[in-house]
DNA sequence: CTTGTCTCCGTACCATGGTACAGTCCCATA
DNA sequence: TATGGGACTGTACCATGGTACGGAGACAAG
């Protein structure tokens, strides 16, 4: 149960510390209470390898696609076991890649086709611009 | 040279009538002048099908996935004929969309592959939660 | 010539995911 | 024990692409 401070836990997820701040702003990553110093709360937080692997997951399900505001529900799923809400959520995640990739395909294939077009006449209108008019 | 209003316009281009003073703000669509009245200029303003074709452009462009940046580079390069300038950010645009949607096309699969295995299995920690962990 | 719907203009606000900074406090090391 | 670097707090700011709103003027229909 290795502690850290805020630095070091930002620093093993790799991210700034002020990301940490703002994960716990959005209540993606809790906030250690502060040691009882001279009879009130006012040390230094400390953060466990639980926070570390905390963090961690919020950036891996973020590089699959999900929002801050999804996460956290995965994370609410994941405290209350609820599985068939997790499938549910990642069902939606993966349709709406299936739509943004479609998007960006289609969009690709025609800009590519038309960098083509342009390269190769180099008499009357852009092809590009003139997809566009 | 049918002449509109801003409303007329932006629902020739599918789009509210904010979204066209905004895009006038980024300098996308020229104001046309105000008429005079009264020997000043404080007419309604009108809009030509000029208008509409470069409201469409900004359109077409955006849904291939340029920024409005971008597409202001676009408008002022095919003003001034430069085709070289046009293809080069045809084709870094190109290039971007490759990576994109390369990135998205991995957490599709992975995100997939996950939830077929908690689909599964409802025995044991839930695959996906733990894909994150 | 009133009334109702636009237009115009400036400015503020929204979501998303951060990033920065000032002022104060904490605390380990020299 | 002094000092400097980090932690803490609140708040402001950033980019991107809009969206909203209040007040004043324009203008067409009745």
């Amino acid at each position: 149960m290795v502690k850290r401070t805020i630095a070091a836990l930002a620093a093993d997820g790799g991210v700034g510390v002020e990301t940490v701040r703002y994960y716990q702003r959005r209540g993606l990553l809790s906030e250690p209470k502060r040691p009882i110093v001279g009879g009130v709360a006012r040390g230094v937080r400390t953060y466990s390898d639980a926070d570390v692997q905390r963090l961690n997951f919020v950036r891996r399900a973020q590089a699959a696609g999900f929002q801050l505001k999804e996460i956290k529900q995965l994370l609410a799923f994941e405290a209350t076991d609820n599985r068939a809400a997790v499938r549910e959520l990642t069902r939606a995640r993966v349709a709406a890649l299936d739509r943004e990739i479609a998007e960006l395909t289609t969009a690709r294939e025609a800009l590519a086709a038309l960098a083509v077009a342009c390269s190769g006449r180099s008499k009357g209108p852009c092809p590009i611009l003139s997809a566009f008019d």
